[in-house]
DNA sequence: ACAAAAGTGTTCTCGATACACCCATGC
DNA sequence: GCATGGGTGTATCGAGAACACTTTTGT
């Protein structure tokens, strides 16, 4: 393999990705199994090494492909963790993103360094490799306090879907139940979601109107 | 030299300070003139490349010592700056922090990688090199969302300072005025202030109370 | 008829805003 | 006595919280 020298020590750097959904009405986050050393064996996030010549974002993106199958999520810079012994091979500074799907569009497969693919609930995490579990756990509570003043949690919706779909999200992230008249009301005072004119008829009750969003991709500042 | 040498290309890694502090009731940057190539002679943030053995927030602090002579700040990261041809020596990643301090504990003196440094209001900034007027642009931005939500004000204040004085800041970064009553009534209702028992007297007028920070060092969210 | 989620308004409370005058001091 | 910033209270407004019943559908 061809040697790549420099006159000063240089750390390797890479990014790591905690993709979060919401499934059976729980936040979960998507892991790897590691299939080499360190931490062979054991869960972390996806991620890996960042190459010559694509930026940071490309990079998560592009790893989260290769060891998961996933793409289309959308994707935030979270925060970057350096200390000098968080790897033991050698210096890695990691960039850690997180991301937010919708579950029913993800079929996760496990990729090359992977050697297996699984969501697990934020309750029930296992043992991580590296700092994986510092990351998670800021990267929830930025997740928790953008709710109140962002549009992220759109990030979780298929393209079309109910208020008592979305409701249910906040209420899963909040960790609380929300009153529904007062949710509907604060919803639709922001002018950012549009009736499709259709409406979704499941179980034994009423259909529910459905609703797409105004601006989709972006994430809003709101209040 | 020796020669640092590894099987993947690795970028080189720095950190980024943009300090402010306030004065002459304006929000100013401390830029340091560079003294080598690239962007010789341009103004830029103090900054530099992270030792193989220091955190990313102590490579951070030692630099702006280095380059500025400033010590005592506080510190928070900002952002991850990457884009693969950001520097036109190699592919370098950048950490960016801001800081805060008052401006009468400050002694800047350009330090070793330094021609020059001196203080520049954000609204007359010199032409910048790399991406750093990017960088200031992003830190201004979260120095006014967080007025709303934490203490950061309080890391421009002096250990003791009265509250005509910590409104000033709160007016400098917003950009308008702000009741005094209210201002007052707000800030005390926090209960974060402690008055220190003694008074200013300054200028042809009544004295003022002097306070303290009731929990020096940190920033707390509040509301 | 009944079960199950959709849909809909009003009242109350509390925090944010607007606003004007006296106080202590130096000259 | 006057110029200067320090210090104080009250009335109003609006957003957020609390709260219950009717509607539509399938079985």
């Amino acid at each position: 393999m061809t040697q790549h020298c420099y006159d000063y020590p240089h750390p390797a750097v890479t990014t790591d990705i905690a993709l979060f959904t919401i499934r059976d009405e729980r936040l979960a986050v998507l892991l790897v199994r590691r299939a080499g050393e360190p931490f062979k064996g054991c869960w972390a996030l996806p991620g890996g090494f960042v190459e010559p010549n694509e930026c940071l974002e490309d990079g998560a993106l592009r790893e989260l492909a290769e060891e998961t199958g996933v793409t289309g999520v959308y994707l935030e810079q979270l925060y970057t963790f350096g200390k000098p012994d968080r790897d033991p091979r050698e210096r890695i500074i990691s960039v850690a993103y997180y991301a937010l799907a919708p579950s029913e569009l993800l079929t996760p497969v496990a990729g090359s360094d992977a050697a297996d693919v699984a969501w697990f609930d934020l309750d029930a995490l296992p043992s991580l490799a590296f700092d994986h579990a510092e990351v998670i756990a800021l990267a929830q509570q930025r997740l928790r306090a953008k709710l109140d003043y962002s549009t992220v949690a759109f990030g979780f919706m298929q393209p079309e879907f109910t208020l008592g779909e979305l409701q249910k999200v906040y209420e899963t992230i909040r960790g609380e139940a929300l009153d529904k008249r007062n949710f509907r009301k604060h919803m639709l005072a922001l002018d950012l979601l549009a009736e499709t004119g259709t409406s979704r008829r499941v179980g034994n009750h009423r259909p529910a109107k459905l609703y797409r969003v105004a601006h989709p991709g972006a994430v809003l500042y709101i209040k």
